[in-house]
DNA sequence: TTATGAACGGTACTCAGTACCATTCCGGTG
DNA sequence: CACCGGAATGGTACTGAGTACCGTTCATAA
């Protein structure tokens, strides 16, 4: 008799039923049953039953926090943009699994607002990363941190979708295609080594734009992200 | 007797035992008992007991959709910028209330989850709106899209959390003040009546930074947001 | 007065999640 | 081998949210 660890065997009967009855209308006591195990077992490996969709979100928030307080970048933006990356790489670890997962995350509400809120826990490390990162506390640094965080989640999230929805043969090339387009929307501050007059550039633009809205861009291009 | 169409007496009752006692530690029969009225009702008013915290996420979304369908402005970034300043006002005209809630989601987990989720849907609204209306369905503009909703989303929540905590004698003029640091990071494409000899402006500036960083926002600066 | 429809209250049910207890299984120790 | 101790398991019973249904009350109009 083979015994794959139970907590296999709960994951796969789960899935298994939401795929032919759907998510409500299965109840925790048919997963058991299918699994062959009792009620409290179930419990016992997935706190509830949501849980057992999204086993390892806890871990993986760890493990990006660890990445991050080792990390070392030159800037924040550029820490963030990697950490992200590891996100996206374990969903496309688990395969199969993933796919499986957005199906029934686009159909059931709970599931769906279940994912957003995890989504939104990455995004608040980060936020609070790069705001602690910047040392900046004024108003202007912390809605930059705010932007910043927003603007990495979703690049991820645009990504993550489209590979999930099959849009996307190589999501990886697509999610540092994705990071530059974010790091060309937040202009850095010019690192110490870029202050003498080696780094000079001179560019020379025609715009219909208004110039209210194209100051505070040209602000930071020449004075750095702690302008303003 | 008075009967304050026992809807707020819900609301009141629910409230007041929250701050009492914690929102887990309150079951829907308290409230309703000392609202004076049986359980029934309570589910008949709110569709649960979170919803007694966010009656009106749901009219607020309408709201937000109609608007953003009957607007007229001249790119979508100005237009959901418009629309999530209503937003805004909304919470604003909420007053204490809104503060309470604030209370209340940072502490019990599954309230700012319900939280979360809600204001992912205006994110996905203004993701789709954009989308729309820039036509062009290509991965870049769609990755765009997304980028923008959730910048202008991002900033909203900076703002209103702000003014939740108490940090924010005018929120409205930090929200404005917000958005056109949001449109600062979207240079928009050139309107016709801009592509004439009369809007040409001409900038030097001088810039540490790496061209490749730098190439995209100004080719989108000068080609307008359909480029890349 | 009666008719009608909306709001209400009560009962009974399903199901997720928790608490507790008894049992079994398994490896180590005497 | 007998015994022990812990870990995994299963069962029972409970709380509380949410649903379904039914009978009653109450206001208003005819």
């Amino acid at each position: 008799m083979s015994k794959p660890a139970a907590r296999t065997r709960l994951a796969d009967a789960a899935f298994a039923l939401f795929d032919e009855r759907g998510y409500e209308q299965t109840t925790v006591d048919d997963i058991a049953e299918r699994a062959g195990v009792g009620r409290t077992t179930f419990f016992r490996h997935y706190r509830s039953k949501e849980d057992v969709i999204f086993p390892d979100h806890d871990r993986m928030l760890e493990q990006i926090q660890d990445r991050l307080a080792t990390s070392s970048h030159a800037t924040a933006l550029a820490a963030v943009s990697d950490a992200v990356r590891l996100v996206l790489l374990h969903y496309l670890a688990e395969g199969d699994l993933a796919r499986r997962r957005y199906r029934l995350t686009s159909k059931v509400a709970a599931l769906r607002d279940r994912e957003i809120a995890s989504v939104a826990r990455y995004q608040r490390l980060f936020r609070e990363f790069i705001a602690n990162w910047m040392g900046d506390s004024t108003e202007s640094a912390s809605l930059r941190a705010e932007l910043m965080a927003a603007a990495v989640v979703a690049a991820h999230n645009h990504v993550l979708r489209r590979w999930l929805r099959g849009e996307s043969p190589d999501p990886v090339a697509e999610v540092d295609e994705a990071m530059r387009e974010v790091l060309s929307l937040f202009p850095g501050p010019r690192s110490p080594s870029e202050t003498g007059d080696g780094g000079t550039t001179v560019v020379a633009f025609r715009t219909g734009q208004d110039l209210d809205l194209l100051l505070p861009s040209l602000r930071r291009l020449v004075e750095g992200q702690t302008g303003q």
